[in-house]
DNA sequence: CTGAAAGCGCTAACAC
DNA sequence: GTGTTAGCGCTTTCAG
């Protein structure tokens, strides 16, 4: 059914090794090559990447994989990679880990077994095993939370975050700044975390930050209930840092749901909130610049591809540059130990 | 660097047809076979998929090609497509069409030359061409959106789900219900606005319904902009019915935005506000069950995948059944013209 | 510039 | 139950 080189070959008067060579840029005489070309389109002729990817060892598909695929901020990251590896002509397969180690281990092993040309993996824990991927010199870019290898890294400035999130609060007038984190052992979530933590001991001297920060879950309903916690203090805050976008969806839901919207209660959040674009409605929103990230890791994937071999780097992003501006920072890894 | 098969039979002393049949659950004695597991293991063996699919013309893995990525109703049809999908072994890669035809046939395109073993497609647009996907028997499912082939396909009753909607806005007393769909083009859209426009007449029997219907585009702006040109009418409907979850979305923010929450303005949506967990709030919401979509879906493609033949079906999942209810009416689909 | 031929790693007849 | 062998469709030396 499907057409093969040879047939193609056969219908042109040429061998396939010609007509290989002008599917992939060879050099061939013009006239053979109007004759291949010819061929090729009566026959519908599409050469079976399958057998191609076997025979170059390589294909060209890169595999993004993701903690979460309803997190608009690993959708907007997709976005961003999947537009710079379009526009070098490569597909991106998205995969879906749930935050499951076994899953991104799933994941990985199909991308090794089918010989992807590289992976974008925002890592589902600190304990994801490369060894393998790397052992085989696949390019690998870690995205959004970091690992313990030295691969090309792109993250953003977390800590900072946290910092100036925490800061515009105060500078609004709150008094109390708490903080609604991520899951204790997700690095980001430190991170931004420890922003808040050292603007708070700063502004709060007599008071203990650790009876004002909650950990939670990055998710909605986590957030939520964090918010319903602080707020039910004896000496509550005035305002919150929420360290991720569907966290202060769900903060923000609760204030709403009691009345206290801001700026009754101030709230700053770490990237927009989804789908609502009421920064009007009092709540501070620090640009997350998800879609960015992703054409970073992209881009940086794409050179490896490519050969690049240089020692790995790390990219940080912060989010007080400006949409396309130069406030990134690239160094390279410090050796691991 | 990569263990072969030929490799994992030296070390075990066996052929290399024996690994396969190992691999493979052919019938091996188990000395032989245990013998093929540990050479295996030592040798870190994975098989190369590459391989196995040129030979076995199909890959272990299927493509979900959907318009959108960034809508919460796609990315939750694409969680029932993966669980339903890995229960059966095979991965699922995701491929954003961003409603361009081009890219949609870029991905079919891949689909067909890496010989993956199936597709769900949620088409962009109503010219989608299937015609050589089809011609080589891969098997398809069309999702949320039908399409003028003869394959299975699973949709909601968008008619009903409009004619319900707005039925549940009369009944809760308001008395001039008007309609926001999607682009005139859509089918999906036409349908919604179609269950509309019945309960309008029945209810408005002296108003031109034509008045009260927005074509809009099912994205948050959109809905946004409709809700403002509704409302500054002469006579004003009192609610609206919004036939997507996104233009509900933006035209509850409208809604926030003037002032007039519901029930002020009564709003009725098909599917959840994303990230907006407050019927409470007042606005209607009818369940549109994106991941059982997607599950339905996947189980039909799987059948085919297993070598069912039977006539193409279609499954019309209704908003009213409960969520794992059986209020889904499944039927052959009409000959073709 | 072109063709012949040898595989990429695996599976599936077909023999034994 | 097991091994031998011939490809799947393509690319890529190597000769010419």
């Amino acid at each position: 059914m499907a057409a093969t080189i040879y047939q193609v070959a056969a219908l042109a008067g040429v061998s396939p090794a010609t007509v290989s060579r002008v599917l992939n840029g060879g050099s061939v005489s013009p006239a053979y090559a109007d004759r291949v070309r010819e061929a090729a389109a009566t026959l519908d002729f599409r050469p079976n990447r399958t057998a191609r990817s076997l025979r170059r060892r390589s294909s060209q598909v890169i595999a993004l994989i993701i903690p979460d695929i309803e997190n608009p901020f690993f959708t907007a990251l997709a976005r961003g990679v999947e537009d710079r590896a379009e526009a070098a002509g490569l597909s991106v397969v998205l995969c879906n880990t749930d935050e499951q180690q076994v899953k991104e281990a799933r994941y990985l092993d199909v991308a090794m077994s089918e010989h992807m040309s590289g992976v974008v993996l925002a890592p589902a824990s600190a304990a994801t095993d490369l060894d393998e991927l790397l052992a085989r010199r696949t390019p690998v870019v870690i995205v959004d939370r970091s690992s313990r290898y030295d691969v090309d890294t792109v993250l953003m400035d977390n800590e900072n975050g946290g910092r100036r999130a925490t800061a515009i609060l105060y500078e609004q007038g709150f008094t109390r700044v708490a903080c609604i984190t991520g899951p204790r052992d997700v690095q980001t979530a430190a991170e931004r975390a420890a922003g808040w933590r050292e603007v708070f001991t700063g502004r709060n001297r007599r008071v203990n930050p650790d009876n004002y920060i909650r950990y939670s879950d990055y998710r909605v309903d986590g957030g939520r209930a964090a918010m319903a916690d602080l707020l039910s203090m004896r000496h509550a805050p005035d305002a919150v840092f929420v360290a991720n976008n569907l966290m202060s969806v769900g903060a923000f839901q609760h204030l709403l749901e009691v009345g206290r919207r801001p700026p009754a209660v101030g709230l700053a959040s770490l990237g927009d909130l989804p789908f609502h674009t009421w920064e009007a409605e009092g709540v501070t929103v620090l640009p997350w610049p998800a879609r960015r990230l992703g054409l970073q890791a992209a881009e940086l994937l794409l050179a490896r591809i490519n050969g690049d071999d240089s020692p790995a780097r790390l990219v940080v992003t912060d989010s007080t540059s400006a949409d396309d501006g130069p406030a990134t920072t690239v160094a390279h890894l410090p050796a691991q130990g």
